[in-house]
RNA sequence: CGGGAUGUAGCGCAGUCCGGUUAGCGCGCCACGUUCGGGACGUGGAGGUCGAAGGUUCGAAUCCUUUCAUCCCGACCA
């Protein structure tokens, strides 16, 4: 498999291919018969689910709760925030029947053309629409507020072109959306759950990013201020990796959810949305991965160990697999998860190569020479080093490496995106910058839509965003020459 | 939606230009044996509506028409 997988591409040649080679062949998911749509496999899914838990848990702690709103919403709610349906109105699947019949030509089944909705229902592209019609019946004072709600859903947005994980027709996802009393405390929300966002892609994702806010041009629709966080992909390429949106007091107009304030005045209410999706799992995969295959953080991997036999006849894998599940008992006492391979139709160096595709963080090797010396071979996924300990408090040599393992991948990560940053002035620096190195690149702007869409379409980079940590700056703008106030990060991306 | 490519066994492919017995190869799968510290080997075996529909022909994986799907590159987007 993973042989196939060296043998098939490079990263250097072609890191798309690459990609989508590797998200197959590892299990993690494949093209669906329905276009532009993925299956997603038990391994990705499971690592889907590690993701899931560890933000559900975070907006727990953030005060959030979950509900569920309606796959489908009616055709109308779209019409009422203008910029909403600009933004999604192209991309939307849209329900118009209901019932199909038989063919009365031969063969097959065929919509029943009397079985037309009165009106259309679109399939969720996002829901602030129906959360914010729902929401009006929810909200009559300001003792109803705030509502920190929080989605686990499938979205659907017929894109043009798709992706596995980075963009597919369907994707799964959450979205918070949250309604607050005050100006104040909705911007607030939208910075914490940023915040939020940018921390789990550390802890768990092993994944540094820059926290920034969009520019007019890039912004959700519908939304007074976007909130970004964007990652640096090992070909040099960015990925938004999530969006925390403050929508001002849009939808509760468009959708008239006013409440009676402390002063017993009305007034409308002030909105946040905030989402991430698979496509974290995009990034996971291309921030990390090697030609091997693979490299999960520890803490994202569904199964962080996994043990191999060496022998020869039954007698001995007995003997190993006796020895291996005392050793599991320990490591799982420590609650790391474990898998024993005692396959017997394989050989090892095949179980090496298939759990480095698969990017187990540490594998343990038990062989007769090992159990006579009372020893164990330990090999580490993120730098493929291996090393042979003491049976005895290998619990503990293993809990610590796992740490190891996670750190790394991280400090790995930052060097990386670090290195990938690039200070330009001129537009000549720019375009070399751009087609000889990649990553992202700070450079002045002169604040305008106008002078943002002209460098899109000379270089295809776009302003990912204006970095949260940035300063004032006096400057001249890379292509206009007006001054510029900031530098602004600028990359190709996905 | 434009440009390019590809659909033949679970996976990867050859055969298609130039139609001709029973459609082939590698991997995988099944059985047995030998192996086993980095992707083993031998022998035997199973597995196919050649993407789909229609047409031409004595005869179609191969030629023609239509259609569906997938991938890559653009425009659009999380």
């Amino acid at each position: 498999m993973a042989k196939e997988l060296k043998e098939l591409t490079s990263r250097a040649e072609n890191y798309s291919q690459w990609y989508n080679d590797l998200v197959v062949k590892a299990g993690l998911a494949e093209s669906s018969a329905v276009r532009g749509c993925m299956v997603i496999k038990p391994y990705g899914y499971a690592i889907w689910e590690k993701m899931h838990d560890a933000l559900d848990a975070m907006f727990k702690e953030t005060g959030h709760v979950n509900a569920y709103f309606p796959l489908f919403i009616p055709k109308s709610f779209f019409s009422r925030e203008a910029d909403h349906v600009e933004g999604f109105a192209k991309e939307c699947a849209v329900v118009t029947h209901y019932r199909l019949m038989n063919n009365p030509s031969g063969e097959g089944v065929v919509v029943d053309p009397d079985a037309k909705l009165e009106e259309e229902l679109i399939v969720r592209p996002t829901s602030e629409t129906i959360i914010w019609n729902t929401y009006k019946n929810w909200i009559q004072s300001y003792r109803d507020l705030p509502i920190l709600i929080n989605q686990w859903a499938n979205v659907v947005r017929w894109e043009m072109r798709t992706r596995l994980f980075l963009r597919t027709a369907e994707f799964l996802w959450q979205e918070g959306h949250t309604a607050h009393e005050t100006k104040e405390q909705a911007i607030e929300e939208a910075d914490k759950m940023i915040n939020v966002y940018a921390r789990f892609a550390k802890d768990w994702m092993a994944l540094p990013v820059i926290m920034g806010r969009k520019t007019a041009n890039e912004r959700f629709a519908g939304a007074e201020d976007t909130y970004t966080i964007e990652a640096l992909m090992q070909d040099g390429k960015a990925l938004q990796s999530g969006t925390s949106h403050f929508l001002g007091q849009n939808f509760a107009k468009a959708f008239d959810v006013q409440f009676a304030g402390r002063d017993g005045k009305l007034d409308y209410v002030w909105a946040t949305s905030w989402g991430v999706s698979t496509r974290l799992m995009g990034a996971l995969i291309m921030a990390h991965s090697d030609d091997n295959g693979l490299v999960l953080p520890p803490r994202l991997a569904p199964t962080q160990v996994v043990m191999i036999p060496i022998y020869k006849g039954e007698e001995e894998l007995r003997r190993m697999v006796a020895e291996m599940e005392k050793v599991a008992e320990k490591l799982k006492a420590k609650g790391i998860t474990v898998k024993i391979d005692d396959r017997d139709n394989v050989r090892s160096g095949f179980k090496f190569a298939e759990y480095e595709l698969k990017g187990f963080p540490v594998r343990i090797v038990i062989g007769p020479r090992d159990l006579a010396a009372g020893t164990a071979e330990i090999m580490r996924r993120d730098t493929l080093e291996k090393e042979t300990v003491s049976l005895e408090g290998i619990d503990e040599y293993v809990a610590q490496l796992l740490e190891d393992i996670q750190e790394n991948i991280y400090r790995k990560a930052v060097t990386f995106r670090d290195s990938m940053i690039t200070k330009v002035d001129t537009f000549e620096e720019f375009n070399r910058v751009l087609d000889e190195k990649g990553g992202f690149i700070l450079a002045p702007w002169d604040g305008t839509t106008e002078t943002e869409v002209k460098i899109k379409e000379l270089t295809k980079a776009t302003i990912r965003c204006i970095p949260f940590d940035t300063v004032d700056e006096e400057g001249v703008d890379m292509l206009t020459g007006k001054p510029s106030h900031r530098r602004v990060l600028f990359a190709r991306s996905y």
